[in-house]
DNA sequence: TACATACGTCTCTTGTAAGAGACAATCGTA
DNA sequence: TACGATTGTCTCTTACAAGAGACGTATGTA
């Protein structure tokens, strides 16, 4: 995990944060940040580890625990000092996808494509300024890349970023961007109008390819979701094989954006 | 929806909560109490009548939705001011799901339950005191009786409710069941002492069968699912015409049994 | 046995967030 | 056009929650 430095940085989602001092913070919002905590971990924690984690005090988290605990949003887990997710934010989120067609019907078609192509495939979307994988579904290669749901990745690593941004002014890109995010995993660096160009090359032909950015072995293929008529709300995805023949991709993508389609008629 | 009265009702988990007086509300209680009235409506609402449902003031109430909506706990809905869940809490309920194992797989034997035998599946657990749904599979009758996932259910109608109570003392139990819960829907009651012999014998059998207790068509068999010897996490339960066979019920309830075992090797 | 860390609970103070209420803007409808 | 109802924002006060820190306990390890 990070430093206590990267604290406030993946803060709850308004972009726009006044930061007065590090005086006394509300109650909610420390519970937010411990949601958001666990969300990075991807596993329980102790409380201790929990307060540091969050610099914030350790009689407050304590009470926090408690609170959220027996609310439901968090459970102690197994061994007993230890806490993570709750049945309520799995009830919660379920309602949710209830609630959202463009989801529900999402990830039926994430599952059929990648049963169909037996190629990774992914249900994308914009959270709070970062790409995250909504939902996605493994194939069946033998070095399947999988990549869990929820993950959140810098915008320019990837093919769907370069969509989900298409639309945006260029100042609202620049904000959303920070250098870390233009620094590959690899040392490379992505100049950050070149990723705009590729983001107007991507909102114009419909559809966008990259390939060796997040690693060297794959490609991503990515085709754009609408909700309303040119707004995108998130994009379906391939991740296949870089060496992939062109005629193989261009079949995938035609594919691909036939389904993406389908999903925008809404 | 109820009226304001019920309001402390479903308020969080914790079963002993202190009512000082209605003064002051901490937000994040204020926080909590919105999820649970967005859980129980299902349904998008106006900031206006949330407030007004939670006799919040209105004042607070847009402040926490609006934090709410920036941390992407809650969303606005399409047409503009109402609120739902957000994605945020679908991302922190799949993490959840990613976590815990007897969920995860109790879901796929509840989806190849349902596959095998035409019938009704469901997952059930006890959540905050109260039966849950956790995850159904509809089945394929003509006539399904359907029960989304989330759905709270009074303990003392259904067959799983006599499981999951099985193996807390008395006052344990007559804490977590109302007057109100020993009421059918058809204006029978049901005896408590009735209720904790039903609990008792389920104990011993190590299943429960119902009848027309919910409604009139339907019969509930339920068996356990347990996470450390002797201790019941959950429940597998099939939703059945009343009118079925003695023989096929059996037959049911033997694979029932079968299947909530297999998930109780955990 | 002593020492250093981590855990969980409690008490007390004070900075601040919850809430009352006023305000302007936008409805519908009579 | 006048009306009542609803919506979203803002200001100001004070009741109260966030936090510092002490305490007792349970670890591990030298």
């Amino acid at each position: 995990m990070q430093d206590g430095e990267t604290l406030t940085e993946w803060q709850a989602g308004s972009s726009d944060e006044e930061r007065p001092a590090n005086s006394r913070e509300k109650g909610l919002n420390r519970a937010l940040h411990i949601l958001e905590f666990l969300h990075a971990t991807q596993r329980a924690i102790g409380i201790g580890e929990l307060a540091k984690g969050l610099n914030a005090p350790r009689s407050t988290t304590y009470t926090l625990v408690r609170e959220l605990v027996g609310a439901g949003l968090l459970e102690m887990a197994g061994d007993g000092n230890r806490v993570y997710f709750g049945k309520k934010l799995y009830l919660y989120g379920m309602a949710y996808m209830r609630g959202n067609d463009l989801l529900r019907r999402g990830r039926q078609e994430v599952d059929t494509l990648s049963r169909e192509t037996g190629e990774t495939s992914e249900l994308c979307m914009l959270q709070s300024g970062r790409y995250t994988i909504v939902h996605s579904s493994p194939g069946t290669r033998p070095f399947r890349i999988s990549s869990a749901t929820g993950l959140q990745i810098p915008l320019p690593w990837t093919a769907s970023g370069r969509l989900l941004l298409a639309g945006l002014e260029r100042s609202r890109i620049e904000a959303m961007i920070s250098q870390d995010d233009l620094m590959l995993p690899d040392g490379r660096k992505i100049e950050l109008d070149d990723f705009i160009d590729d983001i107007a090359k991507a909102r114009v032909t419909g559809y966008c390819v990259t390939s060796g950015l997040v690693d060297a072995y794959t490609k991503c293929l990515a085709a754009p979701v609408f909700s309303t008529p040119g707004k995108i709300e998130a994009t379906m995805c391939l991740v296949v094989p870089i060496d992939t023949s062109e005629d193989r991709t261009g079949e995938l993508v035609a594919l691909l954006r036939d389904r993406a389609a389908r999903l925008s008629i809404s």
